[in-house]
DNA sequence: TTCAGGTCTTGACATCGGTAAGATAATACC
DNA sequence: GGTATTATCTTACCGATGTCAAGACCTGAA
């Protein structure tokens, strides 16, 4: 429309910024890298950017609203990664079904405070609500694909798609998060405790706990 | 030892408390329930207990420390309730892990706030990590012996205890986060919706995604 | 050329976590 | 019982944060 999208990010000399929104989101994911998300500051993202704290404001509402961006981009860098797990693993849909859990909790493990971040209480703010959910969902769909393909080749347990999908969801995010932040944060600080503890959720998972 | 254990609390008129790190705790929590994690503030949760902010730190190091002391209570509340629910429910053994899973949810849906504490990334700080980490595994021992019924009845999936500890742990938490702050927020705002969610998690993770 | 808009800055405010120095009360010791 | 030691609590600071208000600056449209 009206936006002229200016040139991408590389006018830093000048006073008007050029994509300062962009470039605000990306200090915001290294500072929180580097220092974790406890430390997320707005008026340090501001000054890694070279600008001043209160122009982030003429960006962002607050400092929910950049959390939020961050969570968007985040959510879709998910999803791409799922995405491309899913389409590189063509084996059979049970192998797809089993490379994207993987790559689910691989990837909160190799990005622990953006993962943090997409699931931090405060996006839960009636302002930031909906876009951080429309993100999530797209993730979703990924999953919900995956699964279909395995109902197809009549491999799942019950018809009851999105049941699957909640168990699914359910296990991957609730491992993460128990070795992330949890009980299990210890057993992941090694390589081989991260790939038993995966391998034993994800298999716990495909075969249910009961037998019969 | 040489600590007369002081008179527990109601000593709030003189200079010296009495129990004031009891107290703290409890402050904390009720700031927790009123504020959110998000908006907990040392020296608010002092300002309630009718002392000053610097009283705080002759009982905890830091914030950390008074967070952690929460999370331990919490976690020995979180136990207490586990245990209960497998004692009351005699049935079997299936539905008594059952009861133990229905419950974690829920405790973490009642207190949502408590909840998402006792998981904060800061706990994982090694001043506190090792008192957190024995409340945690104390809640663990009453899944474990849940699932040793269940495979003394011959109907555990795998002879793997421990796979099926991580299994079902890792589905419950996994649930309740995303039910407290991820894209199940929405569908778990009706007791029907929590409902639903709950049964279908816990059927997918007994029956297990796959068939065969 | 002017001016209206968005963009950025400086400066202020309340609040926070944390520390230091000192006052006060409770206990241990004689 | 009286004194000294120790634990507890207070007041006063520090640097940092999120947010807002006022104004300076730049850019594009009239």
């Amino acid at each position: 429309m009206s936006r002229p999208e200016a040139k991408p990010s590389e006018k830093s000399g000048s006073y008007h910024h050029g994509d300062l929104r962009r470039a605000l989101i990306n200090a915001a994911r290294v500072s929180l890298k580097e220092k974790g998300i406890d430390k997320l500051s707005l008026r340090e993202v501001a000054r890694n950017t070279g600008v001043s704290h209160a122009a982030a404001y003429h960006h962002f509402r607050d400092k929910t609203s950049l959390v939020a961006a961050v969570a968007v981009t985040t959510f879709s860098e998910l999803e791409s990664v799922m995405q491309r797990a899913f389409d590189e693993q063509a084996v059979d849909a049970v192998a797809r079904l089993r490379s994207l859990a993987h790559t689910y909790v691989e990837f909160a493990l190799e990005h622990p405070d953006e993962f943090r971040l997409m699931f931090s209480p405060q996006l839960r703010d009636d302002t930031v609500l909906t876009e951080v959910e429309k993100a999530g969902r797209a993730t979703y769909v990924v999953l919900i694909a995956a699964l279909s393909v395995v109902q197809e080749e009549g491999r799942l347990a019950t018809d009851n798609l999105e049941r699957a999908a909640i168990t699914v969801w359910a296990q991957v995010h609730g491992l993460a998060s128990l070795m992330l932040d949890g009980p299990l944060y210890r057993n992941a600080q090694s390589e081989a405790g991260r790939e038993a503890l995966i391998a034993a959720s994800v298999e716990g998972l495909l075969t249910g706990v009961l037998n019969e």
